[in-house]
This record gives C-alpha cells, sequence and structure tokens, in this order.
RNA sequence: GCCUCUGUAGCUCAGUUGGUAGAGCAGGGGACUGAAAAUCCCCGUGUCAUUGGUUCGAUUCCGAUCGGAGGCA
C-alpha cells in the first residue's frame, strides 16, 4: 500500500470556473515549486484562437514551461482520449525531468479523465455510424434511438435522459461498435486506481457577482486585444468540429452577416461566458478531494493555495 | 391645459367574461466517462402603481392620485 503510493506521478492540479484566476496562479505556483504547466483546457489548444480561448500571455508562457497550448489545428477533430494520450505522456515526461506537473484548466471532463485514469479502448468515435445514428434519429425520432438503448443497455439508458443525444448516441455508439454494454465499460473505467496523486486546487468565489464581473470585463479586454478580427480569421476558415463550439466566435458569426450589431454579439458573448462558469462550477464541486480557495478573499489565491501544496508536497515526501 | 393609451416576477410581456396570476429571457440548482466553451434536466408568491368606491369577494369594473408613452393645442 504503502509502496504503490510512491509509485504515483505526483499532479497538482488547478481548476475551476473559466476567468476565476488560474492561469496566474498555476504560474505563480510552478514558478515557487520547480513546477511546468500542463493545460486541462479543451479549446486553448488550437492554434489561432489565442485572444478568444484566453490562452496564456508570450510573457507567461516565458515565465514557465506550458505545454498542450495552442498546438492543434482548429481543422483537427479532437477528443478527451486524444487529450488523455497527449497528457499522460506530458505529465511522464515532466516528472522524468524532476519537474513537478501542474495541471491546469477549466475542461473538467478532461481533467478527471486524465486524472482518473481512464482506460480508453479502440471503440472510439466512428463519423459513419453516427450519422446513420443522427439519420435515423431525425426520420424516426430521438425516442426510437432511446428504446434502441434501453433495449441493449438498460442501465446506460436509465442514466441518460432521452433528449440528450450526443450522451444517447455515444452510448449506442460503443454497444454497436464492441457488441458489449457500455455501462459495463463506465463500470470497469470507474474501477481503476488512479496513477497519480493528485492535489487539486478549486478556485471559487463566495459573491457569484464578483466572478461575472470579472468575465464581462475579460470579455471587454479580449475586444481591446483583437477577438474580433481573430474571430474573423476564424470565420473565413470555418473549419466547424470541436474548435467551433468555442464561445467567443460562433457568437460573433450573426454580426459578420449583418444579422446583430456588435453590442448585442458582446452581450451574447458575456452571458454564454456565465452559463459556463456556471456549468463548470457544478462540475467541480462535485469533486470531492478539491481544496477550495476563494478569489474573493482579502488574501491572495496564492497565499491560500500555497501552503496547501506544500503541505501535500511534504506529505508526499515520506 | 385637454384627449387617448399604459403601469402585472430583475427585464419584455400574456392573462384573469370579478374568486389573489403565467410565459420567454435573466437568475438559481443538477447531470455529465471518446464533439464537453458541447449537450441535457429541474426551479416562477409577485403590495398584479397608489388610493377610494361598487361587490359576499377586485389585480380584473368605476372614480381620483402619481409615474410612463403618444396626440391635440
Amino acid at each position: 500500500m504503502m509502496k504503490k503510493q510512491q509509485t504515483k506521478i505526483p499532479v497538482l492540479a488547478v481548476v475551476g470556473p473559466t476567468a476565476s484566476g488560474k492561469t496566474g496562479l498555476a504560474i505563480e505556483l510552478a514558478k515557487e515549486l520547480g513546477g511546468e504547466i500542463v493545460s486541462c483546457d479543451s479549446m486553448q489548444i488550437y492554434r489561432g484562437m489565442k485572444i478568444g480561448t484566453a490562452q496564456p500571455t508570450d510573457e507567461e508562457l516565458a515565465a514557465v514551461p506550458h505545454h498542450l497550448v495552442g498546438f492543434q489545428e482548429p481543422s483537427e477533430p479532437f477528443s478527451v482520449s486524444d487529450y488523455v494520450q497527449l497528457a499522460e505522456r506530458v505529465v511522464e515526461d515532466i516528472h522524468a525531468r524532476g519537474h513537478l506537473p501542474v495541471l491546469c484548466g477549466g475542461t473538467g471532463l478532461y481533467a478527471r479523465s486524465l486524472l482518473s485514469g481512464l482506460p480508453f479502448d479502440e471503440f472510439g468515435r466512428d463519423d459513419a455510424l453516427r450519422a446513420r445514428l443522427q439519420a435515423e434519429a431525425d426520420e424516426k425520432g430521438t425516442e426510437a434511438l432511446y428504446r434502441q438503448l434501453e433495449e441493449l443497455d438498460p442501465e446506460a439508458a436509465e442514466k441518460i435522459h432521452p433528449n440528450n443525444r450526443p450522451r444517447l448516441f455515444r452510448a449506442l455508439e460503443y454497444c454497436l461498435l464492441s457488441g458489449k454494454k457500455f455501462s459495463d465499460w463506465q463500470k470497469e473505467a470507474a474501477a481503476m486506481p488512479s496513477p497519480y496523486d493528485v492535489c487539486m486546487l478549486g478556485i471559487d468565489y463566495h459573491d457569484r457577482a464578483a466572478l461575472y464581473a470579472r468575465i464581462d470585463k475579460r470579455v471587454e479586454i479580449m475586444f481591446q486585444e483583437g477577438l474580433e478580427e481573430e474571430a474573423r480569421a476564424y470565420f473565413a476558415a470555418f473549419p466547424g468540429g470541436t474548435s467551433g463550439q468555442a464561445i467567443g466566435y460562433k457568437e460573433l458569426f450573426p454580426y459578420f452577416r449583418g444579422d446583430c450589431t456588435l453590442e448585442e454579439a458582446k452581450e451574447t458573448i458575456c452571458r454564454e461566458t456565465r452559463h459556463y462558469a456556471k456549468r463548470q462550477l457544478t462540475w467541480f464541486r462535485r469533486e470531492k478531494e478539491i481544496h477550495w480557495i476563494y478569489g474573493d478573499e482579502p488574501q491572495s489565491l496564492k497565499e491560500q493555495g500555497l501552503p496547501i501544496a506544500l503541505h501535500w508536497m511534504g506529505e508526499n515526501r515520506l
């Protein structure tokens, strides 16, 4: 037990909603603890989307080594399993170099998948199958597909709402591709021990309005820094796919087409970002091992987070 | 000054042929295991402007007052 514990790679993680101050805190901690930053963000991976996805600035990138930021072509498909595969390598390398991997980002699914060591197998995404399912759903209705899942894997069906198409499709996709139950794979995954010794810091705000005010302010700054031009370039290339889901770009398209004013688009971006932050909070609240620290307390995030990290590292050395 | 319209949830508005009211948006909560910044689910009591009157009973009808919009002078 004790021995096994020692073989685990230590990972410090900084998570929380967008605009909460993760990037700054992670950099300060990495500097203090000899760390390198591993981004855990599904949108900051893309090239050419620097402003809108709030990628670290050049100064920030220069301050501490960063990984998995701005490397992916927006037209290329990408998903959790790709992320986990890349991040596992990066974390191992950092550890081998004698540094501390500092995971930083707001994509809860990516963080959980990596840190809990999800066993992704060969039954991944199948675009042809998805197209077929989509067509079937359009023709016969989503309920028909839901009934199909109820037959193939009642346990999975019970956990998925009939209206939630993406979840429903994935469960069906897995069952159809593998001939096994999706829920069995999930159980197997849940039982998998984590290959990491994790210390998670979560940033929140006692006053939700304070977080929302930060979001509004950051959107304003993004526009000052040239979000409009960046989004125009993205719009012109229009790669779609995963990168097309990024907030800050798709909301500007109606403006580019002349369907709304810049102000209206800007407001939509702020609102969508607030909604997103709320969802992130919901996700991370469920992560029981998180040490919560607060952006609107007299003590700075670093003053709150560093002692927790140091204490964890001390334990880790034993 | 006169006339008309209008005042209902944080916002935009429905509605009650008189028995104290409901949508969208905002907001809050939740879910989430290969597109996740996506996707999905749940949550609506508010002096129905104020004040008199009619009525068993008024937010709903009538009058006055105070806001707001428009028209005539």
